[in-house]
This record gives structure tokens, sequence and C-alpha cells, in this order.
DNA sequence: GAATAGTAGGTGCATATACACTTAATTACC
DNA sequence: GGTAATTAAGTGTATATGCACCTACTATTC
């Protein structure tokens, strides 16, 4: 009966090997480490992290906006985008303030994250153009489409 | 003068306004956190996260390994790789130990990580299938290669 | 074989991430 | 209109991530 379980158990073993590189999860995690050392390298010269440019970019575009629907935008847990909004308002690139339901807070740009914000872009700019360019235009749009898809397959089942 | 970098400034801010979705980085880390919430979800129950589900399988597969090959293996910082080690090690999932030259720290996975391993395989075999029906087999093939392409795009230039 | 360069690994610090739980405010229901 | 359910947000704790810098060991070179 040991033997059994044993036995049972070994026979993922070789399996088990394939999981990592076959994983999707996996492969996505990896994907974004090493895509987010690149933007980050080439953001540095902007003192703004691909997180903190993604925020900033995506409050410009939802004007005030709630903690909650900036969550939701950015698939951020809540508490997640609590304290990464703490730092982003600390650098006063960003001002939280109350809206008229007294529960919700109000996420506003600042003119200073907004100058941040334009500082950073050519930079931006020039590592999106790398990679599309790397990957060809058609794999790039390809790509984005699809993990828009991953995304949109964790949200409704 | 303060008026044209104003302006210069402000040209930016409707093209920063799509910056965000456009973004590659900004896509790949969403699509990881969204898939990552899923896996570790599904994941939960073998009381290992996604994260050292795939270092034990790395690590099955290349049997005792130094931590920087483990690293290049995963795309991860060594020194990021080094504090997820010990993790493990506390779990006494993994074993690290000096090889021959007494740089080099080597890892190896214990009975105990064998057998962790082996309980949450049916559970990521599941949520990977899962994934893969979602979005079609023909899709779900299509982005780990597009991913495992955009890896590449950032470890040769 | 001593000085130097190169390699393997770890620490301090900061940011990013999310779950369990809590608090405060609003809405729904009777 | 008061209580229950719902909603918005934050804290405590733990893992994940990487840069700047450091130590220890090995290889090279003269």
């Amino acid at each position: 009966m040991a033997k059994k379980g044993r036995d049972a158990i070994e026979q993922h073993m070789d399996k088990l090997a394939e999981a990592a590189p076959a994983c999707a999860c996996f492969n996505i995690r990896k994907a974004a480490r090493a895509i987010s050392q690149l933007y980050d390298d080439v953001l540095r010269p902007s003192g703004l992290r691909v997180t903190q440019f993604s925020i900033l970019a995506v409050t410009r575009r939802l004007g005030p906006v709630t903690v909650t629907r900036l969550a939701e935008e950015t698939v951020t847990d809540r508490t997640t985008l609590t304290r990464n909004l703490k730092i982003l308002a600390q650098q006063k690139l960003i001002r939280i303030a109350s809206g008229h339901d007294r529960r919700e807070r109000e996420v506003t740009l600042t003119d200073r994250g907004r100058a941040a914000l334009a500082q950073a872009y050519p930079f931006w700019k020039g590592v999106q153009a790398q990679v599309a360019k790397g990957l060809g235009p058609e794999r790039f749009h390809r790509l984005l489409s699809d993990l828009r898809a991953t995304v949109a397959l964790t949200r409704t089942s």
C-alpha cells in the first residue's frame, strides 16, 4: 500500500519534468520578468518604473477615478494598488481625495504627475517600438490580443 | 520658452492616453497578475504557490543545479531566487549544499519536495487544461511560443 | 606565487503583489 | 426609520522582485 502510493506518485514524475516549460502561468510570469527589466531599464532616466508609468497613464486616461475602478482596470488587487498609489502620492505625482460618497477615494494626476508622464513618454515609445520591431508588428499585435483574451478568460470563469 | 516647453509636453498627452492599453509590458504584467491569481487559487489546496511549484519543477528537471543556473533558466534575478529558495529550504522541500567549487551552492529536491510536487500536479494539470481549453489549443500554443520569443528578444539585445 | 581579474553568491533597501481581516459609509428592506 | 446587507477602502502579514553593493572563492597572468 505504501509501495503502491509511492508508485502512484512516481508516475507523475516524468510528466512533472515537463510541467514548468509548458505552464502558461510560469511562461507569462517569466516573460513579465524579462520585459519588465527591459522597460524599467529604459525608463530609468525618467525616474518612473513601468508599474508607476502604467498607473499614471491609466489615471490620465480615466480622469478622477476611484481606487476600485483603477484596480479593475489594471487587474490589480485593490490592496496592492493602495500601496502603489501611496508611493506616487508621496512623490506628489497624484492626489488622493475623498469623493461625494465618503467611502470613495478619488485619484487625480497632479501637474507634476503630468510632467513626469510626458518626460517618460519618449523612453517608453522607444522601447515599445524596439519590442514591436523585434517581434514583428504582426506577432506583436497577436501577442497583445492573446494576452487580452487570457485576462478575459480569468475574469469570466 | 516656458510656454513652448509646456506645449511640447501637452503634445504628448493625447498619445499618453493610449500608452497603457498598447504597452507590451503593462499587458504582459496584467496578464501575469490575472493568471497567477487563477493558478494560485487552484493550487491553494496543495500548499504551493505557482512560483514555488515552478521552481520545484525546474529543479526536478535540472537535478542538482546551482543558483545562477536556476536563475538563468527561470529568468529571475539571482538575488530574488536566493530569497525564494530560502523559503522552500525552510519548508525542507529543497536542500542547498556546497558543490566542489566552494563558491557554488547546489539545489536539490528533497523527498518531501518530490511529494509536494506530485501532490500539486493534478491541480496544476487541471487549471492548465482549463486555460488551454478556454483559449483554444491553437491560440494557447501560439501564446506560449510568442512569449518565448519575447523572452528571447530581451536576452539577445 | 603574488597581484589581478573574474565568478558565485548574499544583504540592505525599496517596490510589487495578494489574502485574511477590519473599519467606515451607503443602500435595501421591513 | 432602524437593522441587515452591501460596498469602498485600509492594515497585518507573507511572498515576489530587482538594483547597488559586498564577500568569498577561483582563474589568470606576470
